[in-house]
DNA sequence: CGCCAGATTGAAATCATTCAACCCCTGTGG
DNA sequence: CCACAGGGGTTGAATGATTTCAATCTGGCG
């Protein structure tokens, strides 16, 4: 939080600095643009800074007394087991993002979140919700809309999980994550991110297994779509990968 | 709103009507408790009522400028259609629910909602919303708590339709229905309830077609676990049926 | 009575899973 | 330096669950 601080108060922190670019405020970031009192209760509520190596637990299901987590820089990814101890990946979490909303509001975590890649967090108290409700109305409505993303994105995939099949899916899955950096990072989208997926986390997100998760993307290859490589994705033809999604990708209508 | 308005102010309504029964005020009602600032922004936000018959558009998918519902009487559903046309029941809207709460907030429908029996909703302007989080926090509060319990809904059905097989994903939809049924009129519960989905529609929400839907029905009923007839659902076997959902069933737990 | 939409059911086809094998890379200990 | 073990990733063949398609049945309604 000292970098949310820092940066509308500006105090001491070099502009620029190119080992925290990614904490630059964007769009989408939920502690954007704050008042003067949204400065104070961030800063109230700012407990410590934590780092994650990849795949480590950073909230766990059932947990009580769950925090607020702002992600700083890596990404995490939200699950629920369910019967049988199958696993499956309800949304990926990028720097900008707060982990712990639902938690906060309702009073249980149903879901573990893990960190995918290596992790910068800071943790804050989770009575900041409640605070923001009270006081100040604008972070409330950020922390409401930030919300309803995440409802959206969730019937999002709800859908493609419902209606797809296996190639559909994993269109929608690469369109989305690509869709997320580019809006994040506007500058560096020359069809191709990082990909920090493994094909594990592919399968849980998509509910497919892993062997099937590599024969659909031997298929998206073959054809020429998009392909994975070295933890990075590469679309080779936009209009198709949207289509094959069921995303309307800024060009002709879906047939 | 007339309703809500009437119950808390008292006037002309005879108390305990019954063919409002259903309006009286739930434990998870939105409309709750209300302060008296909060009477005052729903009444000037209430429009209109409307009265629909079954399987009747409430909001389009893509409408711009569209408003907020609060359900009286009877059930709605609300879905995405995906690529191929294939719909993909996204969660099911019970009385004294809001509508709309997330193209409120976004600016944009991404999905439509129909209704599923008949139906009598109260129309509110959308403004309401943002004058909740700027005057009226308690209601804006419940707001968000409604989307984050939409949304907790949102990831078990995401759960059960990525890791799930047919019976799961019917006995998954029984149980969440027949829970959230049971919450709002705790009285009449002999483990049996209002059902008034047809094939078409628990096949769009699991994701699963019509036939397989029957066949699994069948299994269900064959194995004594719970059956569908003259659109109610009967439990037969509640803790299997629980155990089948992957859901806790305050009792014994799974395996 | 005839019609139609939805429900029901069987048989064939399809898609995805399972399972087992193999490969590749990396880290580790001799 | 090499052997070895282990975790993914990659791939094929067999299995299984679900869909598709078509046929029949049912009940409501003009």
């Amino acid at each position: 939080m000292a970098d949310v601080l820092a940066e509308h108060s500006g105090d001491t922190v070099p502009a620029g600095r190119s080992d925290r670019g990614e904490a630059m405020r964007h769009t989408q970031d939920v502690f954007r643009s704050s008042s003067e009192r949204e400065e104070q209760l961030i800063k109230e509520a700012t407990q410590r800074s934590i780092r994650l190596a990849p795949y480590r637990p950073l909230i766990s299901e059932g947990e009580v007394g769950s925090e607020l987590f702002y992600i700083e820089r890596g990404w995490a990814y939200c699950f629920r087991t369910g019967a049988g101890g199958c696993r499956q990946i309800l949304d990926f979490i990028m720097p900008g993002e707060i982990v712990g909303l639902q938690a906060a509001l309702l009073g249980v975590t149903d879901h573990s979140v893990h960190s995918l890649t290596s992790l910068r967090a800071t943790v804050l108290d989770r009575r900041l919700v409640g605070e923001a409700f009270r006081t100040a109305p604008e972070l409330a409505l950020r922390f409401a809309r930030h919300l309803a993303t995440e409802a959206r994105r969730a019937g999002e995939l709800l859908t493609v999980l419902g209606c797809g099949d296996a190639v559909e899916r994993m269109a929608f899955l690469m369109i989305m994550l690509y869709q997320r950096q580019a809006e994040r990072e506007p500058e560096i989208s020359p069809l191709a991110c990082p990909f920090p997926l493994r094909r594990r986390h592919m399968a849980d997100a998509l509910g497919m297994t892993g062997a099937h998760i590599h024969r659909t993307l031997n298929r998206l290859r073959e054809d020429g779509v998009a392909l994975v490589e070295d933890h990075r994705l590469v679309i080779r033809d936009l209009p198709r990968l949207a289509a094959l999604a069921g995303v309307a990708s800024s060009d002709a209508p879906p047939a």
